[in-house]
DNA sequence: CAAAACTAATCAATCGTTTGATTAGTTTAA
DNA sequence: TTAAACTAATCAAACGATTGATTAGTTTTG
């Protein structure tokens, strides 16, 4: 059937999207990925072309649903800017971290030094939803919210960056924060919540005073 | 001669940092590396007994020098907390900022999710940096001088996650800032002593209040 | 000369990919 | 209706290329 078609893709998918994330793209062998989702090797060929065309496949699916979030944040015109912004940290936490697999292939592709094809198509992704953020910042500011000394692209780098440290780099959060970040329930109990009301606290105090 | 022995492992050393920034641990082969360096292919088994082994010495190259300046700043017992806390962030970003190959190198390899021999080495290295941080940041609640109700271990995630993200994904954030933060110039003139500044004044407010 | 430094040639292992054969299910045709 | 023709999915096996590492032999150095 044309659903179970789907489907198998869609399984395959979801496990290179670990390995990639386990070992980086050229230290996930096609052997590993197909071993793990319990296909066999050629399937992949067969499904996606390449190795290159099943990371690539990865990136499309994501992203797709990735835009469809981020419209919906920033047009909430009752709320001020100070209620944006939690909206948006909280959306973007959660989001983050379910798709903590993702993410971590999608930072170590852009932190590359030169511009390729995917680093540019991710960019331009990235900068829709850095903008989002950045007009909530600039909205506080131009109506009296937010102290206007504050370095606002700067801000956008701590958010994001910070949320990359925690989620990006398991081993060294996993010990500096007391638990696992990797184990779901801890995300869903501790580490959400803590990050949540963390860069709350830690922007309320650099941009409301 | 015992110098030219040295200098050839030092630059073999720069260019497989390099190389291994731009391409990740698995996708630099020996032979690139040993080609772009000039030298024959057993020359870095020869030296530094593996690939590991070469991965490794880079590392320690690196650490070595800065733990220098770490234990320097820890244990200087006349400052306050708030001074060597700013005396960390300004030898740190300068050190970061001119190492950027090799941070790059360091994060790539630390944002694999799987542990392995080689993340467990570079996770305990890495922690070690992390602690004197720390250290400094609870000496200044012990003492008073920052607000006991500051997550301290997220405000170490901050400051690295803030670094990596002006650092690690150039092409992002030279659209954010507004210049080119691969370029030199740009580096020691506009992206040091913005970035000194702003965390700073991110911790300042956060920290103390 | 003896030790250290260096090289070209070669090793087994693993890589991503391709192949020809087989299966199961659907469509066509008489 | 039923047998033949066709298609997509799947498989084990093998492909040539490349990997990190090692060998045996040569050159350089003190």
């Amino acid at each position: 059937m044309e659903k179970e078609k789907i489907d198998k893709k869609d399984h395959i998918l979801d496990v290179a999207e670990k390995v990639f994330a386990e070992k980086g793209f050229d230290g996930a062998s096609t052997r590993l990925i197909s071993g793990e989702a319990g296909v066999n090797m050629a399937m992949l060929n067969y499904y996606f072309g390449s190795k290159e065309g099943l990371f690539l496949a990865i990136f499309e699916r994501r992203i797709a649903s990735f835009q469809k979030i981020l419209l919906g944040i920033g047009n909430d015109e009752e709320s001020s800017s100070w209620g944006k912004l939690e909206k948006y940290l909280d959306s973007y936490v959660d989001k983050v971290v379910n798709n903590n697999c993702f993410h971590v292939m999608l930072h170590r592709e852009i932190s590359k030094t030169k511009k390729t094809e995917l680093t540019d198509k991710i960019t331009n992704i990235i900068m829709q939803n850095v903008i989002v953020f950045r007009n909530i910042l600039t909205g506080g500011i131009k109506n009296g919210e937010f102290n206007n000394t504050c370095d606002i692209d700067m801000i956008v780098a701590t958010v994001f960056g910070t949320k990359n440290y925690v989620v990006n780099t398991p081993h060294i959060a996993s010990l500096l924060l007391g638990y696992d970040v990797q184990d779901m329930t801890a995300q869903e109990e501790l580490l959400k919540p803590r990050l949540k009301a963390y860069m709350k606290g830690l922007l309320k105090a650099y941009l409301v005073n």
